[in-house]
RNA sequence: GGGAGCAUAGCUCAGCUGGGAGAGCAUUUGCCUUACAAGCAAAGGGUCACAGGUUCGAGCCCUGUUGUUCCCACCA
C-alpha cells in the first residue's frame, strides 16, 4: 500500500495516468480478483468471451470488457463469490492467415517450414499477441481471475476438445463424409454455413442453348456461372411444365463437351422463372447437389481446391482413388477439363463464354446484381465443392437446446434475441467442422492405408485399431475454432475431470457478448453444455450492440477507422473510456464512438475527483457520525435523493441496463450533489458552529462514500483512489467495500418537496437577474412574499433559501408590504419576489413578461380543469394522480392571483 | 422472400409497467464565486417520421404507410 497523500495534496485535476498502473497492480497482487468457493453461497460467474490472439483489442472488446467488469464488480461488492474467468482463443483460420503473412514477408512459406516449423511460429505468435491482449485487458481495469486464465489450445482445453469429439463420434453425432461444402479457394479450407457472407455483386445472366438429342431443338436456360457447365450432369424442368412435356425422358448434348446428359423432372425448376429450365451441376451448387441426390445423378467436379480448373493429373489421382476403393461415400468424379485445365475459374469463365458464343450456344447476356457468397475472413468468392469433411449432426443436439431456451432455462436480454436464436436453431443444418489448416486442434482420426478403417481416439495411436497395421495417417485437418469455444464454460473449469471448480461454478451465471456471435458461439455453447454437462451453460445471456465509428460505420482494418482503446486510455484514462462506452447505450443497440463522449466522461471523472477533494478538504480528524436529529432541510433532501439513486442504480445493474445506471449516477452526482448540496454545505463548513460543521461533514461523507461505491463498477480507478482517503476508510478498498443498500430511514419526502420549492425559486431569481442583465457582482435587494405555508421554509434563519439567495441578494422580508419602488418580480409555487432595479425597469417590457407568464398559468389551470371535469379521468385514473392534479391547480391559482396583484402594482 | 431494429432538439442518443418530453456536444449571454474554466449561473432550440385505432389520457400499446440499418433464406 502506498503512502496516501492528504486531500490538500490532491492535484487540482484528476490525472489517471498517475494512479491506474499502481492501483491495478495492487488489486491484482492482493489476490482480490481470485474467486473463492464458499459452500452454501451461490456464486456469480462470468466466462469472458476469449478474444482472438490475432492482434489487439478494439473498441468492441473495450465495451464488452467494461460491461462484464462492471457486472462482476457489482456482484463482488454485493458479497457474491465472484468468478470472472479470462482467456484467449486460438482463432484457427484468422491466426493462421496472419502467421502465413508474417512468414511470407520473410520469404518463407508453410510448405518450406513444414507442419512442425509452422506451428512453432504460430505458438510464438500466440505468446506475443496473447500477452499483449492480457496487458490490454489489465489496462481496462478488468478484475478477472488471472490465476484461472485459459487458452483454447492449452492442455486442458485440448483434452476437453478431444473428449467431446470422441464422445460425439461414438454417439454417431460426428461423422465423416463427402458432402457439398462452402470452400474458400483463397484460404484453402471449407467453411461452415455461417462463415459465408453474402454480398451483392454485379454479374451477368448468360442465356445458353443446349441442343436436345432426341428432337434437335435448342433448349434455352440461364446461368450466372457458365464455367460450371463443364460439370453439368443433367438439365431440370418442372414436371408440371406444359411447355416441356414432350421432352420427358429426353437428353441434351452438353455444348463444348459433347456429353449426353438427361433431362430430369424436378420441383426445383421454377416455371415462373426464366425459361423454366435449369442446368444441374451437383458438384458445385447446393441446389443442384440436392437435385442430384434425388435423381441419383453423377457428380462431376471441375474445380480444384485452389480455385482452378481440373486437368489430367487431378483426374488420374481421382480415378486411382476410386479404383482402390478408398473413395469416401459421395465423393465426386473429377473431369479433365482439357483446354481449360489449370485456368482460374475466372479465366475459364471468359474462355467458356467466348467458346459458347463462337459455337452458337450463347443466346444473350443480361446484366444483373446478385448475392454472392464470400469468405468472412478474406472475402474471396466461395466455391461450393464436394469435399470429404467431418460434420456434427445437428438435429439431435439442437432439439434440447431449443427446449432449454423455450422453457426459460436460458434467457436472452433483451428478449428479442430469443427469436433470433430459435429461428436459427430450428433451421440448422449439419455443422462442417473440418478446416484445412495446421493451427488448431488436429482431428483425432487415423486412416489405415491397408484396411481403410478410420480410428478415432482419445490418445494418439500408432497402429490401426482394426487390422493393427502401422500404415496409418492422422487426418491432416484441424477443427473449426468454434468447436473449442463451444466448450469454454466447462473446459475452462477442468472438465472432463470432476473438479471442485466445475462443481461449484458450473453452470455459470451470465454471458455478456455482442449480437454478432449469437450463432457462432452462444448457440453452440448452449447445445454443447446441455450435451456434455446435462444443463445449459448460463442462465442469462446479455446481448449488447456493436461500437461503430462516429459516422456509424463498422470499425474495420480496411476502412482504417479503428481506434485503439489504449491510446484513449493513455490520453483520457480508463474510467473515461469505460464510462463513455456505457453512458447512453441501450440494451442490444449499436452505439457510436466519439471523442466528445470520452471528453464528457473524462470531465465527469474529474468532477468526481474534485467533489471528493472538496469533501476531504473539509473533513476533521475523526470520521463524523450521522446524527438524525441535526439534519437540515437540504441534508434530508440530498439523503432522500441519494437513497433513491441507490435503489435505482441497483435495479439497473440487476437488469443489466448499464446505460440508465450511468445516466442516473451522472445526474445525481453532478446536478444534485455537486451543484446544490455541496454549494449549500459551504455555509456550515465555513461557519464556526462545530456541531453544524460535523453534521455537514457527516452528510457529505455518507453521500460521497455511497456515491463512490455506486460508481465503482463503472469507474473503478478514480473511485478506488479517492475512497481510501475517506475518514474511516483508511487503506480500505472501494472494490472490496459493500454495495450500498437503500435505507428507508434516510428518506424525507416532505423535506424534499420543500427543497424543490426553494430550488425553483432560486432558479427563478437567477433567471430574472440574468434576463435583466443584472451584473453578477451587483448585490441588489430582494423582497420576498412567501406563499401560504412557505414563510418558515423560506425565511427562517436556517433556511437554505436565504443562504442561496444571499450570495447575490440582500434579503428583505415583507409579508404584505408593497415594494414601493420600481421592481421586477416573478411568482413561483413557494412565493413571489421582487428585485428593485429603479430606472432600469422598462414598464412596458415588464407588463409583457408578466402577462405572458399569466397566460401560461391560465393555460395550465384550464388544462387541469379540463382533466378534472372529465368524468372518465376522475373515475379511472389513479387517485394519487387525480389528487396531484388538484394540488397543481390549487398552486397555480395561488400563483395566478399573486401574478395579477403584481401586474396591478406595476400599474400603480 | 421471411425476421428484427431504428426514425425524438442543429449533431449523437436516452426516455421504466401509458399520466404533458431529457442528457451530452454545439449555439447565445454573463461569470477566474475560496472543489473543479475538464468549471459556475442562465438562455434559445422539439407537430416525438406519417395516417388511422385503443384509452379518461399515447413518444410509449395496436394496425397500416414511408424511409433506413441489420440478420436470415438455395434461388438458376
Amino acid at each position: 500500500m502506498t503512502e496516501k497523500q492528504t486531500a490538500f495534496e490532491m492535484a487540482k485535476a484528476y490525472d489517471p495516468a498517475k494512479i491506474e498502473k499502481d492501483t491495478y497492480e495492487r488489486w491484482e497482487s492482493s489476490g482480490a480478483f481470485i474467486a473463492r468457493r464458499e459452500e452454501g453461497k451461490k456464486p456469480f460467474t462470468i466466462m469472458m468471451p476469449p478474444p482472438n490472439v490475432t492482434g489487439q483489442l478494439h473498441m468492441g472488446h473495450a465495451m464488452d470488457c467494461t460491461l462484464q467488469d462492471s457486472l462482476v464488480r457489482f456482484h463482488r461488492m454485493k458479497g457474491d463469490p465472484t468468478l470472472w474467468l479470462p482467456g484467449t482463443d486460438h482463432a484457427a483460420i484468422a491466426t493462421e492467415a496472419r502467421v502465413v503473412d508474417q512468414i511470407r514477408s520473410e520469404g518463407l512459406s508453410k510448405e518450406t517450414l513444414g507442419r512442425e516449423g509452422f506451428l512453432k511460429r504460430a505458438w510464438a505468435w500466440k505468446e506475443e499477441y496473447g500477452g499483449r491482449i492480457t496487458r490490454q485487458l489489465r489496462r481496462m481495469g478488468s478484475s478477472c481471475d488471472w490465476t484461472r486464465e485459459r487458452f483454447t489450445m492449452d492442455e486442458g482445453c485440448s483434452r476437453a476438445v478431444r473428449e467431446v469429439f470422441c464422445r460425439l463420434y461414438e454417439k454417431k453425432l460426428i461423422y465423416r463424409g463427402a458432402r457439398l461444402v462452402n470452400w474458400c479457394p483463397c484460404c484453402g479450407s471449407s467453411l461452415s454455413d455461417i462463415e459465408v457472407e453474402y454480398t451483392e455483386q454485379d454479374g451477368h445472366f448468360w442465356h445458353l442453348l443446349y441442343p436436345v438429342k432426341e428432337t434437335g431443338e435448342m433448349l434455352e436456360l440461364a446461368t450466372t456461372r457458365p464455367e460450371t457447365m463443364l460439370g453439368d450432369t443433367a438439365v431440370a424442368i418442372n414436371p408440371g411444365d406444359e411447355r416441356y412435356k414432350h421432352l420427358h425422358g429426353c437428353h441434351v448434348i452438353l455444348p463444348l463437351v459433347g456429353r449426353e446428359i438427361p433431362i430430369v423432372c424436378d420441383e426445383h425448376a421454377d416455371m415462373t422463372k426464366g425459361t423454366g429450365v435449369v442446368k444441374i451441376t451437383p458438384a458445385h451448387d447446393p441446389n443442384d447437389y440436392e437435385v442430384g441426390q434425388r435423381h441419383n445423378l453423377e457428380i462431376v467436379r471441375v474445380f480444384t481446391y485452389d480455385g482452378r480448373m481440373t486437368g489430367a493429373e487431378e483426374k488420374a489421382e481421382n480415378d486411382e482413388l476410386f479404383a482402390s476403393g478408398k473413395a469416401a461415400v459421395g465423393e465426386a468424379r473429377v473431369m479433365d477439363t482439357g483446354k481449360y485445365a489449370h485456368m482460374t475459374t475466372g479465366e475459364c469463365r471468359k474462355a467458356i463464354v467466348k467458346d459458347l458464343e463462337e459455337g452458337g450456344y450463347l443466346k444473350s447476356v443480361e446484366d444483373l446484381k446478385h448475392e454472392v457468397g464470400t469468405c468472412y475472413r478474406c472475402h474471396a468468392n466461395i466455391e461450393p465443392m464436394i469435399a470429404s469433411q467431418w460434420f456434427v449432426r445437428m438435429a439431435p443436439l439442437a432439439e434440447p437446446a431449443i427446449a432449454a431456451v423455450k422453457k426459460g432455462e436460458t434467457r436472452f436480454v433483451p428478449e428479442r434475441f430469443t427469436r433470433n436464436y430459435l429461428n436459427w436453431m430450428e433451421n440448422i443444418r449439419d455443422w462442417c467442422i473440418s478446416r484445412h489448416l495446421w493451427w488448431g486442434h488436429r482431428i483425432p482420426a487415423w486412416y489405415c492405408d491397408d484396411c481403410g478403417e478410420i480410428t478415432v481416439s482419445r490418445q494418439d495411436i500408432c497402429a490401426c485399431g482394426k487390422c493393427g497395421s502401422k500404415n496409418i495417417r492422422q487426418d491432416e485437418d484441424v477443427l473449426d475454432t468454434w468447436f473449442s469455444s463451444a466448450l469454454w464454460p466447462f473446459s475452462t473449469l477442468g472438465w472432463p475431470d470432476e473438479t471442485e471448480d466445475l462443481k461449484y461454478f458450473y453452470p455459470t451465471s451470465t454471458l455478456v457478448t455482442g449480437y454478432d456471435i449469437i450463432f457462432f458461439w452462444v448457440a453452440r455453447m448452449i447445445f454443447s453444455g446441455i450435451e456434455q454437462m446435462g444443463q445449459p451453460p448460463f442462465d442469462t445471456v446479455v446481448i449488447h450492440g456493436l461500437v461503430r465509428d462516429s459516422l456509424g460505420r463498422k470499425m474495420s482494418k480496411s476502412l482504417g477507422n479503428g481506434i485503439d482503446p489504449l491510446e484513449i486510455i493513455d490520453k483520457y484514462g480508463a474510467d473515461a473510456l469505460r464510462f463513455s462506452l456505457v453512458m447512453g447505450i441501450s440494451p442490444g443497440n449499436d452505439t457510436r464512438y466519439s471523442t466528445e463522449k470520452v471528453e464528457m466522461a473524462r470531465n465527469f471523472a474529474n468532477k468526481v475527483w474534485n467533489a471528493s477533494r472538496f469533501v476531504l478538504m473539509n473533513m476533521g480528524d475523526a470520521a463524523p457520525e450521522l446524527d438524525r436529529a441535526m439534519l437540515t432541510a437540504e441534508d434530508k433532501w440530498i439523503l432522500t435523493r441519494y437513497t433513491e439513486t441507490v435503489r435505482q442504480v441497483t435495479e439497473y445493474f440487476d437488469a443489466a441496463d448499464y446505460g440508465l445506471a450511468a445516466q442516473k449516477l451522472y445526474d445525481f452526482a453532478w446536478s444534485e450533489f455537486c451543484d446544490w448540496y455541496i454549494e449549500l454545505s459551504k455555509s456550515a463548513l465555513l461557519g464556526d458552529d462545530e456541531k453544524k460543521k460535523d453534521n455537514a461533514r457527516a452528510v457529505l461523507l455518507t453521500v460521497l462514500s455511497g456515491l463512490l461505491r455506486l460508481l465503482h463498477p463503472l469507474m473503478p480507478f478514480v473511485t478506488e483512489e479517492v475512497f481510501s482517503y475517506l475518514p474511516g476508510q483508511e487503506n480500505k478498498s472501494c472494490m472490496l467495500s459493500a454495495w450500498p443498500e437503500a435505507d428507508e430511514s434516510l428518506e424525507f419526502p416532505e423535506a424534499c418537496f420543500r427543497m424543490e420549492g426553494v430550488m425553483d425559486m432560486v432558479r427563478a431569481i437567477r433567471n430574472l437577474r440574468s434576463g435583466m442583465n443584472v451584473q453578477a457582482g451587483h448585490r441588489a435587494r430582494l423582497m420576498v412574499r412567501p406563499a401560504e405555508g412557505w414563510a418558515e421554509t423560506l425565511m427562517s434563519e436556517e433556511s437554505a433559501f436565504k443562504r442561496l439567495a444571499a450570495v447575490t441578494e440582500e434579503i428583505l422580508l415583507g409579508e404584505n408590504e408593497k415594494p414601493g419602488e420600481k421592481t421586477v418580480g416573478a411568482v413561483t409555487a413557494a412565493g413571489e419576489f421582487f428585485i428593485p432595479l429603479g430606472e432600469l425597469v422598462d414598464l412596458a417590457a415588464e407588463r409583457k413578461r408578466l402577462t405572458k407568464e399569466k397566460e401560461r398559468l391560465e393555460g395550465e389551470i384550464k388544462r387541469g380543469e379540463g382533466k378534472l371535469n372529465n368524468a372518465g379521468f376522475v373515475s379511472k385514473a389513479p387517485a394519487a394522480l387525480v389528487e396531484s392534479e388538484k394540488q397543481k391547480i390549487e398552486t397555480n391559482r395561488q400563483m395566478l392571483a399573486a401574478l395579477e396583484k403584481q401586474l396591478s402594482e406595476l400599474e400603480a
